[in-house]
DNA sequence: AGTTGTTCAAGCCGTTCA
DNA sequence: TGAACGGCTTGAACAACT
């Protein structure tokens, strides 16, 4: 029905008409409750009802309890009376047509929640919660008091053999420039044996042992701080803390090499002195490793990772939970899982292009690569130490120990 | 009054209104008790009231006792004085309109508190209470003290038949190798026919009986020795204790056997003897006892229960209310509710898999299996007895008999 | 714009316990 | 007996979908 004058009504039915806005204004809307009379804004399962109305047949359907009228099964139901009789209450919402079909049943309510759900995972710019950004900056902040990238702290370190820092070579090459040699590392390791054989008369066989133990106890020594640097790594029992480091030095102290490492020339840029993997060799660890170890530092520096990724990624690999010796397994789960989440979450908000959503993924498979060489790691540390048993330090010896250490 | 700001008043003026708005919140807060004055805060039972009233007509009507006034039934009734007339203050109450109909029905009351309780059970996680494992530990401490597993006292038990045990046999084939015989017991009974016409020439027709009955002592013996372990049992009369055991000892008994059966070989593994059904046929027992017993050993052993949830399965027939002379049912009834949610919660608490939610029931439908074949052992037993009386114990006999017994 | 479900503070039930 | 409390119900306001 129109409302709008149409200039052929006749004056009664103008009448009539304004009478019935004049009810209408009294009544402030036009539309009553069916149920209870109070004032009723739309249809609600297929009735003209209120609000309360509305709630209430849609709870009264999903509860599915048997109501009893106290009364005489008769109530009449007002706005003021509605809530003293569920029973007729819900009667006359049948009776006036309200339809329990159209109420949602639960699995549509549920499919419905998830959809919202999801949509709204969608829309949401992702965010970093001030959860994870603290633990970023803790990270960050931790790792730099403990991480000296200028690896100034050199110059008291063992060399058997003459230094060649980049001062002192000039101009730097394209090929590998180390401290031990200029031969660049291209492909195999059969020289080893030669160089043995070579050297054997000196009675020390692997040359660059002594130096790289004085750098990787300076480096395990850093990544103890780093841990003990954070709130999460102290609050764990000293034995899980042991066994969490004696998991993860190895893998942390290589996701640190590689952050110094140059995919382009083969060589470990540490401040002014520069390692290429036949140094490794002249330690005397072996292709078994050293092959699979290479080509890590190769995919992981490929991937361009900035301070805070390569930062969480060092948390990630300390704080896994299936280290032998582990005690408190779901405490270590969560935290990690939280490190992922926030990785994720990161390069979710901070990268762009199209390589953003694969980078998380291949982040966790370099760390899943790292896991099959700790062991291989731990093996040569301790073939090594069998011929040159002097030139390893008792602090590699307890990363690389299965025996319990604690002293630090 | 409008208490909207017109922008040309003072700023006492406007001062004044908060005032006014102060001291108008105030004055509508407390709304006067249509009983006795004193301050309401909301409607109860269909009137304003105040919380004393509101208890007071609850209580009324729940009594639904006659009330007297004790001076002219004109009492006028304030906040100081409605509690010196009870029938003036109810009669007052339901004046200004509060309806008795409006009090919860006792049956209301009664769904509502289950309701709460489902409800509490569900969100809080399932989780034993300190009393439910300390029900499990002493029921299981008193188990292993009272069940000898290996069935090392057999030792001198009565043959009829040389004995075959374990270590005499060899390897154990998977056809039945018992004591007795080494016949498997595959599908019918009909051979016992045959077997007491061949047998009946020694007198004795039962071959087995002596030793079933000196195995069945035993276990009897050690059943007593773990009802009497529990302090609940020995917490009650000496009445119900006997009734309980004349009642429980049969299904404990095949609860403890059921333990060593093995299911794919049909075979009761006690220790270095093993029985079959056979041997049960052979000790005079009919296939109205045996085959839904042997059925039952199936069922319930295909379960694969742990050994917390046979002795709570033990408990619970142990304290069956519904046993023939028991005089504190109602104790025993809630004893036996007890474990039955210990028995519950266990299994929610410890169970995984989908099986988890059918386990409890189907362990329920096993003792409700059992509770039928009591009778019929009774009743074959006596039979038994009937024919070859010398070989049954007076233990079995007061066991099985009607009779009160109290000698243990 | 109309009609679903959702949220949550206010309201009112029974229960507890001093 | 009644103040305090736990738990369910209500319904106004809101969000999401079509
Ligand atoms: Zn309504
Ligand atoms: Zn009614
Ligand atoms: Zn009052
Ligand atoms: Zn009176």
């Amino acid at each position: 029905m129109s409302k709008k004058p149409t200039g052929a009504e006749t004056i009664s039915e103008a009448l009539m008409r304004q009478n019935e806005e004049e009810t209408v204004s009294e009544d402030e809307e036009p539309r009553a409750c069916g149920v209870c009379g109070d004032q009723a804004k739309g249809y609600h399962f297929n009735a003209l009802t209120c609000e309360g109305c509305k709630g209430f047949f849609r709870r009264a359907i999903k509860r599915s309890t048997q109501l009893r009228c106290p009364f005489l099964n008769k109530c009449s139901i007002t706005k003021n009376n509605r809530r003293s009789c569920q029973a007729c209450r819900l009667r006359k919402c049948q009776a006036i047509g309200m339809r329990k079909e159209m109420v949602m049943s639960e699995k549509e309510v549920l499919e419905r929640r998830i959809r919202i759900k999801k949509k709204k995972m969608l829309d949401t710019p992702i965010q970093l919660s001030s959860q994870q950004k603290e633990t970023i900056q803790e990270l960050l902040c931790g790792h730099r008091r403990t991480f000296d990238s200028a690896f100034s702290s050199f110059s008291g370190f063992r060399y058997n053999q003459p230094t060649r820092d980049k001062s002192a070579t000039g101009p730097r090459t394209s090929s590998c420039a180390n401290f031990l040699s200029s031969s660049s590392f291209c492909g195999s390791f059969e020289k080893q044996k030669n160089r043995e054989g070579e050297e054997v008369t000196k009675s020390i066989i692997f040359t660059a042992l002594p130096h790289l133990t004085d750098l990787t106890t300076y480096m395990i020594q850093d990544i103890i701080s780093f841990s003990k640097s954070l709130q999460d790594f102290r609050s764990l029992t000293m034995g899980d803390q042991i066994a969490l480091l004696k998991g993860a030095t190895f893998e942390i102290m290589q996701i640190r090499f590689n952050m110094v490492f140059n995919a382009k020339t083969n060589i470990w840029e540490c401040g002014h002195i520069t390692y290429c993997i036949d140094d490794a060799v002249r330690a005397g660890f072996q292709p078994l490793l050293l092959e699979p170890l290479f080509k890590f530092h190769h995919t992981l520096r490929t991937l361009g990772l900035q301070e805070e990724e390569y930062v969480l990624m060092q948390a990630m690999s300390l704080f896994s939970p299936d280290r032998s010796g582990v005690q408190q397994h779901s405490v270590i789960d969560e935290l990690q899982e939280n490190l992922a989440l926030t990785l994720k979450t990161w390069i979710d908000c901070k990268r762009t292009g199209p390589e953003k959503h694969l980078l998380y993924p291949k982040v966790v498979a370099c760390l899943t690569e790292m896991r099959t060489m700790t062991e291989e790691y731990s093996k040569q540390v301790l073939q090594i130490q069998d011929i040159q048993p002097d030139d390893i330090s008792p602090l590699i010896l307890e990363v690389v120990s299965r025996n319990p250490c604690d002293d630090f």
